[in-house]
DNA sequence: CTTTAATCGGATAATTTTATCCGAGTTATA
DNA sequence: TATAACTCGGATAAAATTATCCGATTAAAG
């Protein structure tokens, strides 16, 4: 479904956005040691969400990630997504056809219509802060 | 979504379908012209969907690939993308978790059962026959 | 029996994705 | 002002996916 670069990425945010509730500022050790994930390659990504204004870096000593406050119910996990990995997951034909809509779709079309709405409304809906809670009340986990 | 082999695949065995279910057979060059897809690439994709009794390959002069009607009905769409891309889009933590269920669950475990669900009704629901028809009936097109 | 038209399958190449390396720049603090 | 703890970003490497090449095999038909 995701790429693993996008895995890690919501993995990641998750992460930040836990710690920045808390008021805290974290870190690109903290954060692949938190979600096990390769600490090189996270730090690319990292700068991919940083640039598109997903987080906020701070460079230098006790530098690190962090996510605005307001921002923690704002973004939700579509916009990481997207960030990544494009909008390829919600747009463009299901089996790849250049063009492909109502009017000329493809043996799939009607069919995908449904699963991909489902999809991003289930995406938009979720927010970072609604994660972050349930990871911080211990109902879920990152790191397994 | 789908790997582009899978695309190729899906596509390959509707164009595969729509002949068969006029009691025709076609052939590789026939079938990557009709899907837009590069011959030699699609020759491999064919050899797996024959080596796992999807399709039926003849060698020779006049040779080619055929689906036995009475499978046309039978194959779901589902079956051909587990032959090539597997069951990942089905099992397993959407954020690449090892271990992620109901009891310790990645934060959109849940979320993601929904998802998951659907796709998985929706591709177990549609038959070859189903799409082929749509195509032959120009419903639907698979070359655009 | 030879030619022709097809698939089979191993090898290789190209591209994309994933992952790592490392020098440069930034900032807090001693 | 020197050092330590960070991020930034370009370069490279490794692995997976996508794509192509080509000789071997198979079978119909002249």
């Amino acid at each position: 479904m995701f790429s693993k670069a996008c895995e890690y990425g919501l993995k990641a945010m998750i992460s930040i956005a836990t710690k920045s509730e808390k008021g805290q500022r974290t870190n690109l050790k903290e954060i692949s040691k938190d979600i096990n994930s390769p600490e090189q390659f996270t730090a690319k990504i990292l700068q991919q969400l940083s640039r598109n204004k997903l987080i906020h870096s701070v460079q230098g000593a006790h530098g690190g990630f962090e996510i605005q406050k307001e921002n923690l119910g704002k973004i939700k996990l579509i916009d990481i997504v997207k960030t990544i990995d494009g909008d390829k997951l919600f747009v463009g034909c299901g089996l790849g056809l250049n063009e492909c809509d109502a009017s000329k779709p493809c043996p799939i079309h009607h069919r995908f219509i449904g699963i991909r709405e489902n999809l991003t409304k289930v995406l938009s809906e979720t927010s970072l802060e609604k994660m972050s809670h349930d990871v911080n009340g211990g109902l879920a986990f990152l790191n397994r």
